[in-house]
RNA sequence: GGCGGCGUAGCUCAGUUGGCAGAGCAGGAGAAUCAUAAUCUUCGUGUCAGGGGUUCGAAUCCCUUCGCCGCCA
């Protein structure tokens, strides 16, 4: 039997997952997943988080915590929510751990082997304060073209130029604002180059694949490929497993996809059938499907294959289902400035169908689709709700009233109901088609279609009347309705895993499987009866876009006028003493003389400073806050300073203004 | 700046290789009362963003303007 290996984008441990990046890989995938492992294929889901990298470790100097903290703090809390939504993963794994970096670390060798990685000297800035190489878009300096003077090392963004951070006037170091010197240092490069005309040719023979997909891929070979550095001046990462390159890791994008190849490792190591990996990764019968968020295509599509096809032994993509992304309330998703729906705060709230379906049934499927929350509860109680769920209710309660939980039996069922049960069928081609395709969408409302169906049907045959009319007509037509609640459970599995249990349970079926839907069982009596799902009122999703709004807003600093402003009293003050805290590492007690007055001060700026640096200088303190008890001392007044990731900077006058001075 | 994408009914979205513009919701009318007042039937609606071109025929292909979005290793 053909073997499938579907994986889904790494997540990056450095936040949580949101709406967009369920719409962009992992429902989509855990839907095609339970779809094909109901029709029985041998079939494995394989993911992991990506745990290296820059901003994992600018995350941890920010928080003032080691990026192993960071990361096992993300890893658990993604598992966690995947685990909870129903995403289901035969492993997810992390790329930290020592399987992968081994696994990451013979990848490169064999490719280094074949003569498509070589080492070459390239000059890059190293800040020595931060005592680091600066990737591109940490360094700032003035354009050389529109003397913008924060234009980024790799573009400016007001003229729009692309930049070589060497060509900027006056470089700084982003972390911490000191100023970075060119130093010689010797990266190791892919020979991607070299893979242009292959990756070409295969991709021809994708004709099939997604139209965004083939387009992005056809953008880069018209501009060429060129060798990509995959070695980095850094400590967190995979060791580069060269005598000569002892203190370089590989670059993330580098041993980020080789996670796909040790998370299956990993979960053949843990099923005890240790080679059963190979099975996956080596046997040309097996599909590799990739599925990934727009962002990642050029990776997925070319880079990666390539390393594949460089590497030999592993077999390539078929397919690379890429979805577009999902905005959020007619605007684009954007992490930094608070404007998402996270996954573990949703499922505080929510259960998980109503969100899967609202993202299955507008799939950003060939373009960037919207989410919102009006629609989210409209979905939820106009489909989900109203017809599917009523529809099961109402058949079960039927038969609960009227034949006290026995299903009728029937020995002959009429024209009508046969082809009810046809419908049955073809429904359940039409969905299987749709989602071997990856038209999750569509295949959702051909299944949606089936519980309007059942409700047709009931309508039409009216057995609360025939009950009494026709007793026998009623109990086929009842018969055949639970035949479509059996069928709803096994077509909607895939999209709402939770509420085909919930069926599942109610008819006291235990296993079921997309043949059934030839001829979907029905039970001799059936469980207790619920509705599946509350209907929400109003005021449930006006909570969530209140709380979206306001968070948009709190990361924008809000205007304040002059009165404002005034109201908060800055004075020069003169540091008599500085000592630290005890039994603290950051907090530094001061005295401060304004001239007339003296204030005690303590501040978290130990990390930074040593008190014996910090006598005798001159500082701007605020001197009308209210004092509080830090560690037991009362802490009158706050001292300036500049806070950002890497560093803290205590501002310092020009000149010499006498102590108590005020600011304005 | 360069490259790419998008613009279809009041709203959210489908529209295969060019072949009479579609669905759901909202809105109007009706039927039914088993069911979470949930269902079912039925009705209207479009400068397919604007302009130009190719074609017997364009939402679809080409050019151009406007608007929105993304990417730039």
């Amino acid at each position: 039997m053909t073997k499938i290996l579907v994986t889904s984008a790494l997540p990056y441990a450095n936040g949580d997952i949101h709406i967009g990046h369920l719409a962009g890989a992992y429902l989509p995938a855990d839907i095609y997943v339970r779809f094909q492992r109901l029709k029985g294929q041998d079939i494995i889901h394989i993911c992991g988080t990506d745990e290296h990298g820059v901003p994992i470790t600018l995350t941890a100097e920010k928080e003032k915590k080691t990026p192993k903290e960071i990361v096992d703090y993300y890893y658990k809390r993604i598992k966690d929510s995947f685990e909870r939504f129903g995403i289901k993963f035969d492993n997810f794994s992390r790329t930290s751990i020592p399987l992968h970096h081994r696994v990451s670390q013979q990848f490169f060798l064999k490719v280094m082997e074949k003569g498509y990685i070589y080492p070459r000297e390239v000059e890059q800035y190293f800040c020595p304060r931060c005592q680091r190489f600066l990737p591109d878009r940490y360094i700032t300096g003035t354009c050389p073209h529109c003397g913008f003077p924060e234009a980024r090392g790799d573009q400016c963004e007001a003229c729009g130029r692309w930049l070589e951070p060497t060509r900027l006037k006056e470089p700084r170091c982003k972390i911490c604002g000191g100023v970075p010197e060119l130093r010689k240092t010797r990266h190791w490069f892919f020979r991607l180059s070299s893979f242009q005309n292959q990756l070409k040719d295969w991709i021809e023979t994708k004709g099939h694949w997604k139209e965004n997909v083939k387009n992005f891929c056809s953008g880069w070979f018209k501009e060429g490929l060129e060798d990509r550095p995959i070695t980095r001046d850094l400590k967190w990462g995979v060791k580069v497993p060269l005598a000569e390159a002892k203190e370089k890791v590989m670059y993330v994008w580098f041993d980020a996809p080789i996670g796909y190849i040790s998370s299956t490792i990993e979960w053949a190591e843990r099923i005890g059938q240790p080679e059963k990996w190979k099975e996956y990764w080596c046997d040309k019968d097996t599909r590799l499907i990739h599925f990934i968020g727009k962002d990642n295509i050029v990776f997925h599509a070319l880079v990666w294959p390539a390393m594949l096809m460089a590497h030999g032994e592993f077999i390539l993509p078929a397919d690379i289902p890429a979805n577009e992304f999902l905005n959020l309330e007619g605007k684009p998703m954007s992490t930094s400035r608070g404007w998402a729906v996270w996954l573990p705060e949703y499922l505080e709230e929510f259960d998980p169908d109503p969100l899967r379906y609202s993202i299955a049934i507008n799939a950003p499927q060939t373009r960037d689709a919207d989410f919102s929350w009006k629609d989210f509860r409209r979905r939820n109680n106009d489909e989900l709700a109203d017809i599917l769920g009523n529809f099961v209710n109402r058949t079960l309660k039927f038969i609960v009233n009227n034949y006290r939980g026995n299903v009728p039996a029937v020995g002959l069922i009429d024209h009508t109901g046969k082809e009810v049960i046809t419908q049955i069928r073809s429904v359940g081609k039409r969905v299987e088609s749709l989602l071997e395709r990856f038209d999750i969408k569509q295949a959702l409302r051909e299944a949606m279609g089936l519980a309007q169906l059942g409700n047709q049907y009931f309508d039409h045959q009216k057995p609360w009347s025939t009950h009494h009319s026709n007793p026998l007509a009623c109990e086929q037509t009842i018969h055949v309705c639970t035949k479509i609640i059996s069928a709803l459970s096994i077509i909607l599995e895939p999209f709402l895993p939770f509420t085909s249990e919930k069926i599942r349970k109610m008819l006291r079926l235990d296993r079921i499987s997309w043949d059934d839907l030839n001829d979907p069982k029905v039970p001799a009596t059936i469980g207790e009866v619920a509705p599946l799902y509350p209907k929400l009122e109003p005021e449930r999703v006006e909570l969530q876009l209140n709380k979206i709004r306001e968070r948009a807003q709190m990361s924008k600093p809000k205007e304040i006028d002059i009165e404002y402003f005034s109201g908060v009293e800055i004075r020069i003050g003169r540091i008599i003493s500085a000592e630290m805290v005890a039994g603290s590492d950051r907090l530094i007690r001061m005295e401060v003389s304004f001239g007339d007055f003296k204030r005690t001060a303590v501040a978290g700026i130990g990390s930074h400073y040593r008190p014996e640096e910090l006598v005798g200088k001159k500082a701007p303190f605020v001197t009308n806050l209210k004092p509080v008890k830090i560690r037991g001392i009362l802490s009158e007044v706050m001292i300036l300073a500049a806070d950002y990731p890497g560093g803290i900077k205590i501002l310092i006058p020009d000149g010499d203004p006498p102590e108590g001075a005020k600011i304005k």
